[in-house]
Parts: structure tokens; C-alpha cells; sequence
DNA sequence: GCTGCGCATTGACATAGATCAATGCCGCCT
DNA sequence: AGGCGGCATTGATCTATGTCAATGCGCAGC
């Protein structure tokens, strides 16, 4: 289950393929036309990441954007006492580096093995100014993900534990079947438990708690490195918004 | 302290005058020059909202795209069983119909009155489409509210009660503080305690309760519409990241 | 094949904040 | 002036989730 036919193939792809990128349909360079994806490919630099490598820190100079392409990225915020909140998971076809100050608002570092492009962040502004359907696929990209935050201010705000881990389980698995083209049953959690818990805003007990309760009643499996629904209907019922 | 003069001034803003618009500094229209005002003012309609009454509600088809003008929108999610999570307050100079599907994903509806310019959706995206500095700047209004989203996770999912009313009133002031050009301490509430427990994501009474005991250590002093900042370090300090 | 380490699980207990239930306050209508 | 309706406050109690403390489990290195 860790190895998507898809996510390994990316293993492949050189730095100077864009064209040939699987991640490319569903991602931010989706609209730009092959003589544009030439000059895209030109500025690309590929990027790996060991499990907990840094992306880049809070409060770290804004030098580099990245799109992922295969691997998990987990995006936080901490608190000066030590207090982490997991903003979200960045997935193979995300974009990083909305930010618009100087400085990154938040760190991100990988939760497993990770691969990603890399553009100088000076060269993807001004390919986004010059590319007007790139800036546009930025803004629905922004807009996409502002969606998602305001979903997740609901689930965090006014949702049950037991809420807050299905609705994570089946948001997770959509955006699977979107990166793979086919819904499956099998949900990999490449994130730990903490950092699920730290998502959620639960402790990591809570959330230990409730996946073997849901477990016990055969709502969900446990398997290796993620979770086969097997009530997903009962699962959509209670996350019903 | 419920009438701010800018508040007010905004009132004799005649729907054809862009160019006089007191908002436009710090607005979406920021960018525009003054012949794209013009053409921006042919599209807009003045809108008031008698407070309670809904600018749009959530499945509703997207057909206008509003600037808030004056007054507070409160903007929120209802859960199917009536709980409710406010995602945001929408101040004089804020953009809202970001929303990129067919249909609103939350509701809108004022929470004291409100003055707003109202624009077909149409019209307005086939403007930004024309002018990549609108369509900039759309994108950079997403990209902050996606920060500000972010901040608001973290406050969800990771602080306590005080902390969250104490941050609440901090961020509101300086977001007033931005709309008026200077900071005061004197903070205006104009939506109710319900709508600050839904958006902080507590209940009522701990909000109430709350403002009490920051009342009783002269934290802060309750006004009417409204509250006094007695001691901003020390609410800084709670706050701090 | 052991050993140790990093995660995950489980249990017992504590508590922040929710819930339930009055009571208070203030502006508005008659 | 009196009464009413919508908020806000306050108190008493309950509970979901947090905290603290073992224990379990699997895998990487020797």
C-alpha cells in the first residue's frame, strides 16, 4: 500500500520533463501550453527530502517555491511553548509557497520520503506575471485551498473527536482518488499519529482511542501504514456537513 | 464608538464613485487607475443590508460578488444539525465571492448594517481577466485571507479559551486599526457574543464568562458595542506566537 | 537472534469547557 | 410607566477530552 503505482513512477521523471511530469494534470502548471512548459522546465530544480527533512522553516527568507511530486509534506505552525498545529498535508500535484510576505508563515517538512520541484521564487513571479492563466491557475489553486482551511476551521471549531478522524480519513482518501483517478477503500496515513492528532487539534491518545474504537466496531482496519474503510457510508453519514 | 467617522462618511458614497471610495485604499480595487474606476463604477451596485439579513446564503448560485463598504458581515457554516461555525467577519474594504464553484460554500449576513458594492460575477471576472493587475490582486487578497485562515487553526486547534478571546480582540483591533489608519484601544464588538463563541469555536457562556474575568483583573473594560483595551502588553504576551 | 528506540496503545484520573437552569439588564413598543 | 423579548451573565453540575504513567510492538543495528 506505500507504493502507488504512480507515486513510484514519478521516481523517474528527470528534472527536465515537465512534459512528461504525472503530477502535471491537477496541478498549478495543468494550464500552460508545451512551449511554456519548456521554459518551466528550464528553471526546475529536482528536489528530495528524507522523512522530517525540512522544506523550509517559519520565518525562513522566501527563496524557493516547490510543487510536489511524489511523497507526503506536513505543514505546521508552532506556538513559542512548544504547541503544534498541523495546518495541513501537502500531496503529490500541491503547490508551496503561497506566502506573499518575505518570509514563510509556516514550516513544512516531510513526512516521508518526498520529492519535489523547485523554482526560484523570483522566477515564478515573473513567469506568473508574464502568464496571466498561470497567475489565474494560482488564484483558483489559493481559492482551493482557502476552501479547505474554512472546512477545517468547522472541524476543528465545533466537531467531536470522532467527527474529526472520519471526516480526515474520507477528505484524505477523495484527495487519494484525485491524485490516483480511482476512489479506493485503502486510505495510506504516511503521517503519524501526532501529527494526525496535532491536524485535528487532539491529543495523540484521542486519536489512538478513537481509530481502535472505530476498529473495534469494524467501521475501519488497521493496516500498515493506513486504514481500509469498511463502512464508508456510515463514515459519509456522520460526516455529513 | 459605533459611529466611525469613516463608517459614516462612507454613507453619501454614491454607487457611481469608485474614484471617491474611502474604502479602495486597502481594497481589491486598489490597483485599479482611474479609467478602469470608471468602468468599475458602471458595474457596481449599492447594496445596504438591514442587520440579520443575508447577503448570500451557502448552496446559493454565485451571481454577485460584493466590496463591503461599511458595517460587519458575519460569515459562516452550518453543520446539518444546526451547529454553526463562523468563518470569518467581513469588514469595510473586504472582498467576499472568492468562491470558485457554481454555488457559495458558506453564508453572509450582516451583523449590524450594512453598505456594500455589489457586481455581477460575470462582469467581474471577465475584468479580472482583462486586467492581470486585478486578477494580482484578487490573488493576493486570497493568499492573505488563506494566512489569516491558517492563524485561525492554529487558535482552534491549540489555545485555550482565554487565549482565543484574547487574540480575537488583538487581531480585530488592528484589522479596525488598518480600516481607520490608527490604533485605539477602544475596540468595537458589533457582533453578538453568540457570533464570537460560533467563530472561536466555545459556548456562549464561556465567552461571556471570559470577558468577565478579564474584566474583574483590568485586562480589559466592556462598553457598550464594543470593549476597552486597559492592558495590550499583557494581552500581547498571552498572544504571542 | 538480541537489544534498544521510536511510535502506538491502554488505563486511571484530572479538568477545561459544555450543559442546564435561573436571573439580570436594557431598549422598544404600547 | 409598564411589560416584553432578546441578549448577557452567573451558578451548579456533567463530561469529553486531556494528562500522566505503564506497557506493547516492530524494526534497525549489532
Amino acid at each position: 500500500m506505500n507504493c502507488h503505482p504512480e507515486v513510484c513512477r514519478s521516481g523517474i521523471t528527470t528534472a527536465n520533463s515537465c512534459e512528461a511530469c504525472w503530477v502535471r494534470r491537477g496541478s498549478v502548471c495543468a494550464a500552460l501550453s508545451s512551449d511554456e512548459l519548456a521554459v518551466l522546465a528550464s528553471l526546475a530544480q529536482k528536489a528530495e527530502f528524507a522523512p522530517k527533512k525540512a522544506l523550509f522553516l517559519q520565518g525562513d527568507r522566501v527563496v524557493s517555491v516547490f510543487n510536489i511530486t511524489s511523497g507526503v509534506v506536513r505543514l505546521y505552525k508552532l506556538l513559542t511553548d512548544g504547541r503544534r498545529q498541523v495546518i495541513g498535508f501537502a500531496l503529490p500535484g500541491d503547490f508551496l509557497g503561497l506566502a506573499r510576505g518575505d518570509a514563510y508563515d509556516f514550516s513544512a517538512d516531510a513526512a516521508d520520503h518526498v520529492s519535489a520541484c523547485a523554482f526560484s521564487r523570483a522566477d515564478y513571479t515573473a513567469l506568473a506575471d508574464a502568464k496571466p492563466h498561470l497567475l489565474r491557475q494560482l488564484y483558483d489553486f489559493a481559492a482551493h485551498e482557502l476552501a479547505l482551511a474554512q472546512d477545517q476551521m468547522v472541524l476543528l471549531g465545533r466537531r467531536t473527536a470522532e467527527e474529526k478522524v472520519i471526516c480526515f480519513l474520507l477528505r484524505l482518501q477523495e484527495r487519494w482518488a484525485r491524485i490516483e483517478g480511482n476512489a479506493s477503500v485503502m486510505v495510506p496515513l504516511p503521517m503519524n499519529r501526532q501529527d494526525i492528532a496535532d491536524f485535528l487539534g487532539l491529543t495523540i491518545e484521542t486519536v489512538s482511542r478513537t481509530f481502535t474504537r472505530l476498529a473495534r466496531d469494524k467501521t475501519i482496519l488497521n493496516v500498515s501504514q493506513g486504514v481500509r474503510l469498511m463502512n464508508p457510508d456510515r463514515m459519509a453519514r456522520i460526516a455529513a456537513t
